[in-house]
RNA sequence: GGAGAGUUGCCGGAGUGGUUGAACGGGACGGUCUCGAAAACCGUUGUACCUUUACGGGUACCCAGGGUUCGAAUCCCUGACUCUCCGCCA
């Protein structure tokens, strides 16, 4: 499957633009010299197939007539043996294709802000206000460290930096945060909850795209060649790889908690403080499967549920569309949720919504029969509803008391068994 | 980890190395019949690629990858997965 050659052999340019919008690199040209090989091979195979099957039932019939065939015998080992070399030059090329074609990046939608890195991501609006406190705010960690809410130097000893450890309180707060997010997922907004392996292989993470372009970011298992997965859009999408689903199965909508695991190879010291940056965390991830005309307001919708979330805290945060060049390999439109961190006095991503057209759903082989019976792929997108470590940044920073203390947010309460 | 059995189309289930893309049954869909329905009968019912303005034609696919052969669903090798039994273990 793949992204569709046929597109992109009737496309070049669009193509063209779009790696280069993506700042990606890959090697349009080589590929579609390699399409035409392929196919000049494969019609050559095709047409001494047939002679091959042909002949091969002449001779068939003259041995059951107890007749002569040792002409097309001889006929037939010549043709075989072209066939062999043409078969072995064949599944070379394929091969070849097979992997140009894996670095070939989705093509972003033509409303999505064109320009090189984050700076040029455009903010589409503000939602509420930033929180007034009367007193100088502490960051997150003085906070969470004068609470005994976290305890990074143990994680750092049992796992290495980027590993945290939240201690008594704060485990029950991350706890009830995890929960409360699901059960809204699951009550108002009607999505199905599963819960997916932590370890995958290699082609369910080529089937959403983080393979081959992301192999490094990732931790591997090389003994069984497995993949912790960075976050659960890659288990809870290829849930149903390889199927065909009827429309009337359309739209599914899953929820899924799972910790996710990152290397962050080459971001070392940025912006590393706290829980800002880590190795391990927690996230709640919406994933949708729907018919491709109904893609563009499903995006606005998971938007509008990952918001809901944080309206739901009464946190400050802003809805930012991404860039071509800021855009995730697989994704054709994004938009980041930052939310307002009132001790560092920035904004924070916490959700990362896009949708991937048919993309993932090629790569994975996702497909659906319509209302007319025809055979499609259909769309995907996903949404986190929301990672943890940055909303909790916002939560202790905003919810803090002049003395250092920290007040519950009420919609955790029920969570947490605390009266309030 | 050890031993055995298996993997065929939407499902069940045949298949001797040569007209098998695949018998037979079921399901689904269309039609005949009917006031309507059931039953019965007739027909249709895979995917991908190449080629053709079109009708059509060609190739591949019977878990995956190799091999033997003029020719493989059918024979050989390797691997994956499923099931049963034993061992170990939460």
């Amino acid at each position: 499957m793949m992204i569709d050659i046929k597109f992109i052999r009737n496309n070049p340019e669009l193509l063209r633009q779009a790696i280069k919008n993506k700042n990606e690199k890959a090697d349009l040209d080589t590929l579609l010299n390699t399409d035409e090989t392929r196919r000049r091979l494969q019609f050559d195979f095709d047409t001494l197939k047939a002679e091959q099957n042909s002949v091969s039932q002449v001779i068939a019939q003259k041995k059951r007539a107890k007749e002569d065939a040792s002409a097309e015998l001889s006929q037939m080992a010549r043709v075989a043996e072209q066939i062999k070399g043409l078969q072995t030059e064949l599944t070379a090329v394929n091969a070849q294709m097979e992997s140009l074609l894996l670095t070939i990046p989705n093509v972003p939608q033509s409303n999505v802000p064109i320009g090189r890195d984050e700076s040029c991501n455009e903010v589409i609006r503000h939602v509420g206000e930033p929180v007034k406190l009367d007193f100088e705010p502490k960051d997150h960690l003085e906070i969470a460290t004068q609470n005994g809410l976290l305890d990074l130097m143990r994680g750092a000893k049992i796992s290495g930096s980027g590993f945290p450890i939240y201690t008594g309180l704060g485990a029950r707060l991350e706890r009830a945060i995890i929960n409360f997010m699901l059960e809204y997922h699951l009550q108002k907004h009607g999505y199905t909850e599963l819960m997916v392996p932590l370890a995958v292989n290699r082609k369910t993470m080529t089937g959403t795209g983080q393979l081959p372009k992301l192999e490094d970011d990732m931790y591997h298992i090389s003994e069984d060649d497995l993949f912790l997965i960075p976050t659960a859009e890659v288990p809870v999408t290829n849930f149903y790889a390889d199927e065909v689903l009827s429309y009337k199965d359309l739209p599914l909508k899953h929820v899924a908690y799972t910790p996710c695991f990152r290397r962050e190879a080459g971001s070392y010291g940025k912006d590393t403080r706290g829980l800002q940056r880590l190795h391990q965390f927690n996230k709640v991830e919406m994933v949708r499967f729907v018919e491709p005309q109904d893609s563009e307001a499903a995006l606005e919708e998971m938007l509008q549920d990952a918001e809901d979330i944080l309206q739901a805290f009464g946190l400050h945060y802003r809805v930012v569309s991404l860039c071509t060049g800021d855009l995730s390999f697989a994704s054709q439109k994004t938009y980041d949720l930052e939310v307002w961190a009132a001790g560092g006095k920035k904004y924070l991503e916490v959700s990362s919504v896009s949708n991937f057209g048919e993309f993932q759903a090629r790569r994975a082989n996702i497909r659906y029969k319509d209302a007319t019976g025809k055979l499609n792929h259909l769309h995907t997108l996903n949404g986190s509803g929301l990672a943890t470590p940055r909303l909790m940044i916002a939560i202790l920073e905003s919810y803090q008391n002049a003395d250092g203390s920290i007040n519950i947010p009420e919609v955790l309460a029920p969570w947490m068994n605390l009266k309030i």
